[in-house]
DNA sequence: CTGAAAGCGCTAACAC
DNA sequence: GTGTTAGCGCTTTCAG
């Protein structure tokens, strides 16, 4: 049952390891008719180095890691992190690279995970989102000069990173919603430490100050559904809006749910509108009016970045993608 | 910026690598006072062994290798592999174990992909979707007698699998629609090759038949969205039924899209129920009645299977975990 | 253009 | 209990 080794392909193709080393690396100084002879002899009997050998002599490993939040339900009312492993690992494969997964369930637990996948040379290179990272990781990522890339931007761990518009995004949103003539807006947002949040926040804030609107109705919460309701039940108990802008997906249920509850129809007596999209909002009543987020791109991108890193390149320090308002049924003219 | 090795640590405490290694792998026969030794200064100097020369040694990688389809869209309709994926993945973590996640944009895709992660011995486990998998790859991995489990029982490809209890679940929702009255009730299923359809079908057959309904009122498409929504178009055109049960979770959006564009009232005029449960299926209007799966055990069952495989221990041959109906708004007494 | 040989960092006998 | 040593399968100088 053993595998069959480099060592088996030279004695066939009765030449060196060493030249079929080269062959495999794809490296020069190989002669044409040998290389052939080589390269029929690893087809024919399926030969795949062993990783761990070349990882061992090479010094890489082939495998990019990736560090995503796996905290529950967290990540299912949403897209975004789905996707975006989707699109890493697609681009990855295209460099014969594979993604080694790292799960998350805490801040804590990030550290672990990152320590066994990343001193163990298990990866090349490291994807992480902005939010799931500490700043002793990332104070250890510097110091060896390892290369990563973060999704989002920090703005306690400055490093390279990928990020959509969320100023701009929001921004857009807001005036979509002013547009519309709408006055009472209220922002649901996430947890305010968070960048994401405050730069969703931001957005909106400006968009309403150039329109003399209140800039300060803005609202934090966590990203637990059943906080979101009760959140969104107090803002409409309280100092009713005509127009909801919930900043992050994951509250949206929440919203919908407390809503619901309070017998307020949507549109009509308020209007709701979510930062990100997703695949059910068009079958929503109404249809939800989102900020659509290139998160395919943003997963392409990252790799892109990455890989110039890794081969010593320098990317641009950060890369910004632009997003989409994506308008439907849920927000309408104001009354 | 060179890493610490395990001669790094031998010398430290003044042991050979032997002993390290042996505290390293938690062996027996180290002295109590060594063994306290040696952990210190591995503390102390966050000493990780290095994954490849391990690796290579002990040939294992500790990484499990999890396949599954990244085809666009469709896995974004739809939980199934993000959460299966976080399970898996957390489960792995228990014992030490990541995972490498590989992409099959398509079916030939299955195999460039499986070949590199596995015979470059990348992994020493395969977690792997039923219908993702060619019987080539298959007869390989049987062939070298490598541990892996299957998610979904395959009709051509025998093997240690777990899935959910399609039949039943597909029967019983079945029954509720008939207990709630209706007589007219359509099926409509994802491509007739999958197993998971055809068992599906039986359910709802079974119901069906055994309430002296009509059994073959069954209509296979694909699980594109713009399929489901033309196959449930016809549907609705020639012979409306009072009730659709639609047999998975990617078909929903299209089903609901054709109801919309017929002005068909749910449940009103058709009842709609769904497999396969969905976070946005309470908030949808009305709500969908779904059945739901047990996924994230789902994937736990896989690696606990898996891991028995890899030991050499004896699993049951297939864990088979049962489902839920969960009623909602969208099926009601028939007219 | 190709071969020989020295490791890469670890594990697993086998000694003592 | 602990040290020694022979690889694991590959890459990479260095010769020739």
């Amino acid at each position: 049952m053993m595998s069959i080794t480099i060592q088996d392909i030279a004695e066939l193709a009765k030449v060196s390891k060493g030249t079929v080393s080269r062959v495999l690396n794809g490296g020069p100084g190989v002669g044409v008719e040998t290389r052939k002879r080589i390269l029929k002899l690893i087809d024919e009997l399926d030969y795949q180095p062993n990783a761990s050998a070349q990882g061992l002599a090479a010094k890489r490993s082939n495998n990019i890691g990736v560090i995503i939040p796996h905290t529950g339900g967290y990540s299912m009312s949403t897209t975004y992190w789905p996707t975006l492993l989707t699109a890493i690992t697609e681009k990855a494969a295209d460099q014969d690279y594979n993604v080694l997964l790292s799960t998350a369930r805490s801040k804590e637990d990030v550290d672990s995970a990152y320590r066994t996948i990343l001193k163990g040379k298990r990866i090349d290179g490291l994807i992480v989102g902005a939010e799931q990272f500490g700043e002793k990781q990332w104070a250890d990522l510097l110091l060896k000069d390892f290369p990563f890339v973060m999704v989002g931007k920090s703005m306690s761990l400055p490093h390279y990173y990928v990020d959509v518009d969320n100023v701009g995004g929001s921004r857009r949103m807001t005036e979509h919603l002013i547009d519309l003539g709408h006055q009472k807006i209220t922002m649901l947002a996430g947890p305010e430490d968070l960048l994401s949040v405050r730069s969703r926040v931001r957005g909106f804030k400006e968009a309403m100050s150039k329109a003399h609107l209140d800039p300060e109705r803005v609202t934090y919460t966590t990203y637990q559904t059943e906080d979101a309701e009760k959140t969104t039940l107090q803002i409409l108990q309280k100092d009713p809006p005509t127009a909801l802008f919930i900043a992050a997906g994951d509250l949206v249920l929440g919203a919908l749910e407390a809503a619901r509850k309070r017998k307020t129809t949507i549109p009509d007596q308020l209007a709701l509108v979510s930062f990100d999209d997703h695949p059910f909002y068009p079958y929503l009543s109404p249809s939800i009016t989102a900020v659509k987020q290139p998160i395919h791109d943003l997963g392409q991108a990252a790799v892109d970045m990455l890989f110039m890193l890794m081969n010593k390149n320098t990317p641009e320090k950060k890369q910004i993608l632009p997003v989409e308002i994506v308008v439907r049924g849920s927000s309408k003219v104001a009354r």
